[in-house]
DNA sequence: TAGATTGTTAATCGATTAACAATC
DNA sequence: TAGATTGTTAATCGATTAACAATC
């Protein structure tokens, strides 16, 4: 078994992706560690440690290639994939995901919507049509989808969270604020707003505090 | 100086506090650090830790109190106070942002909502209504703004960080898919969306190469 | 009191940084 | 070749876990 790479490392490499491409953007060609340490506020050693949990990118004396190296971090994290997402619970949130064109740059693409609510019935977004909620289980038959996105109250994310395994869904992106139970096996990728508000609200405090 | 808690604890905190107010709706009394660490897939040992970086809530031979420990956690985020919130980008994530009331039962008040779309002008979200973004000075002027959110392009993110920053705005909870640039003294909060989704994404591979 | 469980110190583990030989 | 910079090993630092004396 290859070794396992922690997800301290996996969490920081979107943003060498994004440094990178940045720097593709702008004609860069080569980057040495040092210089891309500099402008991402990281040591250079710790691009080079999380770098060669994969491999070796870079050539001695030379630095590491833009282009190739954002390639090889594009596929390190499957970009070079189509992932089929659908979104369940189509409120602002919900709305919110799917409107965001850029996903689909990335390869991640909306293929449904669905929601509780009739009302919704028949209205679409961005031209995916909202279904509802008992339209599901044949619509994971039809469809190959690899991610489901639950933005809907907590209160039905535990049902909900059931389906979709039932159904073979290995992946779950969770914007409901609790904790999925999910068999082995079974991916589940957290986003909980108000955490990340309580933090910032920590700090604030803790700011506030050292200028006293 | 006081010791310095990491955000690794930090960021743990307002987990804590969730599994505390379900107990609390549940009608628990009281918990120990190992009835919580089972619930909660975490160990004791590290509740216990965490929780002495900020005092000794505990009884010996007792645990908990949870109704004690819930308020004490509130505290320590900063949830006795009020913050508001103003919201820049009124799009559909801003919007869901102005429509989860949630927020403001922890005391996270958004009592503004900017835009730079004119055709928004007039409009108006859960009551607050749209303002257009020749407004921000004199609004951050008569009001106490605790926290921005940014929910705009990343085109339009370090302009109006400036702006906010020079009217003196301390806290900025940032959406837009960039790091920002700010002074000493100036707290981000960052929620990369992109970032999430493709940590998912690596993590999907990952578990179909072990599968095979 | 005896039993339970904390608060806290000590041990371990893992992640980050430093150093440098390999090499382009 | 000389200089630059990687890949990688070693050293350090910090975070997590284990252990246990203190104490309710």
């Amino acid at each position: 078994m290859e070794k396992q790479i922690s997800q301290a490392v996996i969490k920081r490499m979107p943003r060498y992706y994004r440094y990178l491409g940045e720097l593709l953007d702008n004609g860069v060609e080569r980057i040495s560690s040092n210089e891309l340490s500099i402008r991402m506020k990281v040591t250079a050693s710790q691009i080079r440690q999380d770098l060669n949990n994969f491999g070796g990118f870079g050539q001695q004396g030379y630095g590491y290639n833009v282009q190739y190296l954002y390639e090889e971090i594009g596929k390190i994290l499957g970009l070079d994939r189509q992932h089929n997402i659908i979104i369940i619970g189509a409120g602002n949130l919900g709305q919110a995901l799917a409107n965001y064109v850029k996903f689909e740059k990335r390869g991640f693409v909306t293929i449904g919507l669905f929601d509780v609510n009739p009302a919704m019935r028949g209205l679409s977004v961005r031209g995916i049509p909202i279904k509802m909620m008992d339209e599901l289980e044949d619509f994971l038959a039809d469809n190959k989808v690899d991610i489901v996105a639950l933005t809907l109250p907590k209160e039905m994310a535990l049902d909900v969270t059931d389906r979709v395994v039932k159904a073979g869904i290995r992946a779950i992106w969770n914007f409901a604020h609790l904790d999925l139970e999910v068999p082995e096996g079974v991916v589940v990728q957290n986003v909980h707003l108000s955490d990340s508000l309580m933090q910032l609200s920590y700090n604030i405090v803790k700011h506030e505090m050292e200028q006293e």
